[in-house]
DNA sequence: TTGTATGCGTTATCAG
DNA sequence: CTGATAACGCATACAA
C-alpha cells in the first residue's frame, strides 16, 4: 500500500503538496498538480481514511439516518446509496432514527459525534425539519435533502417528480382507451399523496374528462386494508371504473385482490397501475405496471454532490435542486377496456 | 472527548495498562483493572476507531457481503445487523457480492482490503463455499456463518431451526382440526425448502395421518407464479385441502389469491400459513399467520460471538453452533375447518 | 505486573 | 507557490 510519502518521493515534491492536490486546494502550480496526479495514479495510491480521520476528526464516509426500517422505500434506498458510495470509493454509515421520540437535534448530534461523518443524506421525514436543517448548516456538515417537501436555501436537494409521474401513468391508462379511471390516494400527511393525486387529476382534466368526483377518487391511506375495502366498494358500483391507478403498489395489490374477489379478471376487465415498483410488483402475476422510483440515480446524484469538493467549483455550482427522471414500467396489469364497456 | 491519556492519568496508571484493560489482556491486577474501568466510565471514554485502525491496520467494524439486494430476507437481515452493531458500539460495513461472477475468493479479498474489517458475517450462499471458509480461516479473519447448510469446524455458526419451525406451524394447523393440509414447497436448490418440507411431513406422520402424497405436496419453487398456478390446481380438486402451509410468505400470498379467485374465503373455508414474516404478511387482510425468522436475535448472537475477544474465554467458549429460537406468529389466516368438511 | 518510547499516514502551522 | 515538522490517539516492542 503506497502512502503519501511514496507519492511525494515519486513526484519529487513534499507531502504537503501531495496533500494539497488531493484536497483540491489552490496554490499549486498546474504543472506540479499534474505530476502529483500522475504519481498517485501510477502507485495506485489510496489515502488512508483512518489517518485522515484521526488527524481531521472527520471520516470520508457518508452518513444516512432513517426512520422506518420496515419500509420498502427505505430498504431500497439503503441499497442504492450503498452502491453509489461503493462506486465513489466511499462508505455508507447508516443509523436508525427514532422519529416518534423527541429531540431530533440531539439524535442527529449523537450520530455525528459517533460516526464523524462529514456529509449526510437526509431522508423524509427528517429532511423537512427546519431544526435539523439549521443544525447541519451551522455545524458546516455537507448535507443533501432527499425528496423533501420543499427545497431549502443552502442545502441541495435531490428528488423525483411525483406529480409528473402520476400524470404520465394516468395518461398511459387514458391512451389505452380508459375513460373512467379510479384513484386510490395515499395518506394525507404525505406530500407525495397530494402530488400523485394532482398528477392524476391533471391528466384527466387535460383529456377533457373534467375533474374526477368522489366516486372515482377514494381514500387508500397507503394502507392495504383501507385500500382493499374502498376498492371493493368502488368496483361494486354500477358505473365502476375500468382502471384503477393506486398511489402505491401495496394499494394496487389490494385493488388486485378486490378484483379477484369480485370475479373481475386483470387486466381484461380491470386495469391496475401502481406506484413505487416494490418487489411484490414483480412477484404477482400478471406483474404490476407501476412507476419505478429512480433510486439508483437519486443515490448517485446525492453522492456526486456530496463528494464534489473542489473548492473552486463549489461556489459556482450552486445546485439547489436536482430532479431525477423516473420510469413508467409497463408490465401486465394494464390493457384496453373491453368493448362492451 | 477523553483520550487514553486522560484515562491513564485519572486512574493513576500508564496508557499501556489502560490499553491492556481495554483489550481484555491478562497480566493486570484485578484491583488495577477495576480502577481503570471506573476511570473510563467516569470520563465516558470511547476509544478512537481511527487511531486503532491506523495503528493495527484493522477496523473494529463488522463486515457483511450479500448477494441478492432485492431479497426481503437480506434487507431485514441488514437492518437487524445494523441494530446489533449499534448496540455493541460497532459499525456495520456492507458490501455487494456478485454471486454469478466467478472468483469469489478475489471478491472477498478485495472487500477485506478495502474495508479492513477484522470480522465478517457470512450469509447464504457464500457461507457454504469451502473456498471462502478456508480463506478466512487462513487469513485469521473472525467469521461467523449465518444459516449455513452445515457447520464447519473452526467457524462458529448461527441459525434457526427450519425443520422444527415447519413442524410447529403444521402442528398449529393440525391442532385447529385440519386433516388435509397442503404444502407449497420452496426451490429444490435451497436447503431450507427441504427442511421445511421435512418438518411438515414429520408433523403429519406423527399425527397418524401418514406421509402426504403428491396431491398435497406441490412445487412452489419460492415463485409466486408457480405457487399461484399450483395452488389453484390443488384447490380445484374435489378433495381439496382445508389448509395450506407455504414454505414462504410470497407463496402464501399466492395461495391467498388463488383462494380469492376460487371464491374461497380465508380463513373460513381455507386456512393459510406462511414462512418468513415479510412485510406483506402484515399488510394483507386478514393478516398472514407465519413463522417469524428471529433476525434480531440471530444478528445479536453473531455480533456477540464476533466481538467476544476476551482471550481467556476464547479457548474455552468454543461455540460451534448457536440455534436461535423462532416464533410462530398467529394472525388471521388460520381457523378451524368448517364442520361440513 | 507495569511503564516508556516509537511510529502508523494524514493535515495544519508556519516558515521559506 | 512549496516544504519541514509537529501533532492526532492508539498499540506494541522493549524495559523495568
Amino acid at each position: 500500500m503506497a502512502t503519501i510519502i511514496d507519492v511525494a518521493k515519486k513526484a519529487g515534491v513534499s507531502i504537503k503538496t501531495v496533500s494539497r492536490v488531493m484536497n483540491n486546494e489552490s496554490n499549486v502550480r498546474d504543472e506540479t498538480r499534474r505530476r502529483v496526479r500522475k504519481a498517485m495514479a501510477e502507485l495506485e495510491y489510496n489515502p488512508s481514511d483512518a489517518a485522515r480521520q484521526m488527524r481531521s476528526g472527520k471520516s470520508r464516509a457518508i452518513g444516512m439516518l432513517y426512520g422506518d426500517p420496515s419500509s420498502g422505500y427505505q430498504t431500497r434506498l439503503n441499497h442504492a446509496m450503498m452502491q453509489a458510495c461503493l462506486n465513489a470509493g466511499r462508505y455508507l454509515v447508516v443509523g436508525l432514527f427514532d422519529v416518534a421520540a423527541g429531540d431530533w437535534k440531539g439524535q442527529l448530534e449523537a450520530f455525528l459525534n459517533r460516526t464523524k461523518v462529514e456529509s449526510l443524506v437526509m431522508v423524509p421525514p427528517m429532511c423537512d425539519s427546519s431544526i435539523l436543517q439549521e443544525f447541519i448548516l451551522e455545524r458546516g456538515i455537507k448535507g443533501i435533502l432527499l425528496s423533501p417537501s420543499r427545497s431549502v436555501p443552502g442545502i441541495p436537494a435531490v428528488s423525483m417528480d411525483d406529480k409528473k409521474a402520476a400524470r404520465e401513468m394516468t395518461q398511459h391508462l387514458l391512451d389505452l382507451g380508459h375513460k373512467r379511471i379510479g384513484h386510490l390516494t395515499g395518506h394525507p400527511d404525505h406530500i407525495a399523496s397530494f402530488l400523485r393525486k394532482q398528477g392524476y387529476e391533471e391528466a384527466m382534466v387535460s383529456r377533457g374528462l373534467g375533474r374526477p368526483d368522489e366516486s372515482l377518487v377514494v381514500q387508500g391511506g397507503f394502507d392495504f386494508r383501507m385500500a382493499l375495502s374502498n376498492a371493493e366498494k368502488m368496483l361494486s358500483a354500477d358505473d365502476r371504473p375500468t382502471a384503477i391507478f393506486a398511489a402505491s403498489d401495496d394499494m394496487a395489490v389490494a385493488a388486485y385482490m378486490a378484483a379477484g374477489k369480485l370475479g373481475l379478471s386483470v387486466p381484461e376487465e380491470l386495469s391496475i397501475a401502481g406506484f413505487d415498483d416494490v418487489p411484490i410488483a414483480q412477484t404477482i402475476w400478471p406483474a404490476l405496471s407501476t412507476v419505478a422510483q429512480p433510486f439508483a440515480e437519486m443515490a448517485e446524484e446525492s453522492v456526486r454532490i456530496l463528494t464534489e469538493n473542489d473548492r473552486a467549483t463549489q461556489a459556482s455550482n450552486h445546485v439547489e435542486l436536482v430532479v431525477v427522471p423516473h420510469k413508467i414500467v409497463v408490465r401486465g396489469t394494464c390493457a384496453p377496456p373491453l368493448l362492451a364497456q
